[in-house]
DNA sequence: TAGGATAGCTACCCGCGAGTATGATGCATG
DNA sequence: CATGCATCATACTCGCGGGTAGCTATCCTA
């Protein structure tokens, strides 16, 4: 990444301004190598599942010895830890992000529901569905149980929200909210990067498909999401 | 079960038809036996994952030896794909018990969604759900990859029977299959026996959301839905 | 230029768990 | 009684993989 214009500097021994500089560099550096670490556990993670994966194959993937990786992460545990934590933190910035926004529950819902399928097909995205409590030590998996937890709890209230503010159908918040979030998780169990659609396009048509409804729909109120859906069957 | 009344008599010499007799009795009492080591296996699957439970730990549980495991199943991915046959098998009746119904494909998509969401809730749900082609051998994996494709090739086709004789909304098929599906698998992370719904009211919770959609309904169609929303609200 | 921190490797330990060899028990048949 | 089959246990093998001990190389700093 920056590590092409940083190194040179260092190593050429550019006026330095503080004596701090090159250690500070190369603390870069090493959080630049412990995240090409966690990148590479979450897509060992994600072809072969956690308990498939030997710290010697991502060492591999590396093309450096399993000591190495054990220099950038305490242990396999941890190492599903941080890719969880990369795949929602995601979701958690977008609902921070709808918070500011002055519109309807329901559009502020959906783009919390895009960010959700994105983050969700992401390369994180298997870790963050799948880990596990049974995996994990009492304390990290209480740490994502509270992750989650929030989650969940963002999407509730935004649905008691949306039907307070007429944008949403009385609803269930906490049926729908499991509904909803169930059918974009599991998007990570059959979405591979060599698919067509990206991951926001799934969640635009899953989004599509929440908003209308099984049930036909007459009149007015048919219009964006029917004429969307026309326009791709047509192509 | 009916080993109360079909072992004395064996034992005690009742009139025999055929010699036989004994045999097959004998083979029943393993065809049972076999089912409880599966009915185990699922249960120990359930609680701590299919990677963290060991053949000794499906063997204390009931209370016989490991090699006696082995002697009802050949090994564990077996034992681990007959859990899910088992689980899957009850959606399959389901389709086929629809096919002959003369209704709306949205009804009889509704009759074979409410049967998925209490196989997904069934003890053998998890196993169902999350038997990864990782974990199995290739033909194992080809096997289980055919069943699950059966399903959601069943339901693409309700789908599009629904959006040709008007009882669904026009969607992608494809798409709306796999949110559905999605939302129900997902049942499984979150469902406990110990929890106050059962798998048949979960799913009919989650139909209600299905069919509706979020975009609130005017008029006369936002009638059974809403009003049962309602009432399940008020109390 | 010595000393120390950083970064990485080879080679190992060791426990867990899948699967098995072997033998004991018991029941039916001849 | 002897033979054979079915059922199950004790006690093992053995490889995989998480994790570590200890050595080496490099580079920065004093």
């Amino acid at each position: 990444m920056s590590r092409e214009e940083s190194r040179p500097e260092s190593a050429a021994r550019a006026p330095r301004e503080s004596p701090w500089r090159a250690n500070r560099e190369r603390l870069r550096d090493r959080q630049v190598k412990r995240e090409a670490v966690i990148r590479a556990a979450a897509h060992a993670f994600n072809r072969k599942g956690y308990h498939n994966t030997s710290l010697d194959d991502i060492a591999a993937a590396l093309e450096v010895s399993k000591p190495t990786v054990y220099y950038y992460v305490s242990n396999k545990e941890q190492l599903l830890f941080e890719c969880f934590v990369a795949g929602i933190e995601p979701i958690r910035a977008a609902f921070r992000e709808v918070r500011l926004v002055k519109e309807p529950a329901r559009n502020r819902l959906k783009a919390v529901l895009r960010h959700y399928g994105q983050a969700v097909a992401s390369e994180f995205g298997w870790c963050m569905v799948r880990a596990e409590d049974q995996d994990l030590s009492p304390a990290m998996s209480g740490h994502i149980k509270a992750l989650k937890s929030e989650i969940d709890q963002g999407i509730r209230r935004l649905l008691r929200e949306g039907v307070q503010d007429g944008s949403i159908h009385p609803c269930d918040p906490k049926m729908t909210a499991f509904a909803l979030a169930g059918a974009l998780n599991w998007i990570a169990h059959w979405y591979r990067e060599s698919q067509s659609l990206s991951g926001a396009q799934i969640a635009e048509a899953f989004i599509t498909v929440f908003e209308s409804g099984l049930i036909p729909r007459t009149g007015a109120e048919n219009t964006r999401a029917a004429r969307r859906m026309s326009v791709r069957l047509a192509r």
